[in-house]
DNA sequence: TTACATGCAAAGGATTTGCATCTAC
DNA sequence: GTAGATGCAAATCCTTTGCATGTAA
């Protein structure tokens, strides 16, 4: 892997919360000032791919992904307000995986809850 | 609601699976020869609000799209061969919509499933 | 009549791609 | 030495928007 891949990797470690690729170049021009939008595109499908990153939605027309370093299989809880990000087990049992669905063999699922994290929705609609 | 809405949705209808807006544009316009682009567009927008169309994912840059005429709370299985569609009961139980989520307030969700359709799934690797 | 729908075509913008060069192994 | 990564900038092309006009209620 090269220093660029690797500036990309710790930038999106660094977010706490759901990031645009926009938000990703930003992050690792700071690590690697002259990374190039097509070098970050690149590594982001890379890591797409390697489960790395997921994605969560789009904002404002960018996609929004997630950084996804947890190895075991989850999904991810996402607040509307902040981007804040939790992880949740997955909710799909037996049923999902086997038959039952009209001979439909399922191979992969994409699964995100959206909502407002414990701050924002404390901080409730008059904090706004 | 205008002509151009009822062959927009009518078009809609007559898909047994996933479909992109251009889908949508070619068949709409066998009912409405000159419906623009723009307004299926924008009946689309329409219907995704009322519930009337989900958006699958997407496939080749363009969103891809699933009619949604039954009443209940339900989501998809999109079988990635064909964009044959199928039904299936949502897998959230009450765990994803109370607490138990770092205090996360979940207040609505996407979920889909991907495979191969009976049909698809039957044809085998061998039978492409 | 009045608010909303429509069409056209241009604008907008995220993402991808070509190509020469550089880097990792 | 070779396959793959990078940067730049142009290309792509889905989707949205502006505006004058048509349509439903």
């Amino acid at each position: 892997m090269t220093d660029r891949r690797r500036s990309v990797a710790a930038a999106a470690d660094g977010f706490m919360r759901a990031f645009t690729v926009d938000d990703l170049i930003a992050a690792a021009r700071a690590h690697s000032p002259g990374i190039g939008v097509a070098t970050v595109y690149r590594a982001v499908a890379s890591m797409e791919d390697a489960g790395a990153l997921e994605r969560v939605g789009s904002r404002d027309g960018s996609a929004l992904y997630v950084r996804c370093s947890v190895e075991e299989h989850h999904h991810h809880l996402v607040c509307t307000a902040c981007g804040a990000v939790a992880h949740t087990p997955c909710p799909l049992g037996a049923p999902a995986s086997d038959a039952a669905h009209e001979g439909f063999v399922v191979t992969s699922h994409q699964v995100t809850l959206y909502g407002l994290c414990a701050a924002c929705a404390t901080t409730g609609p008059e904090g706004g």
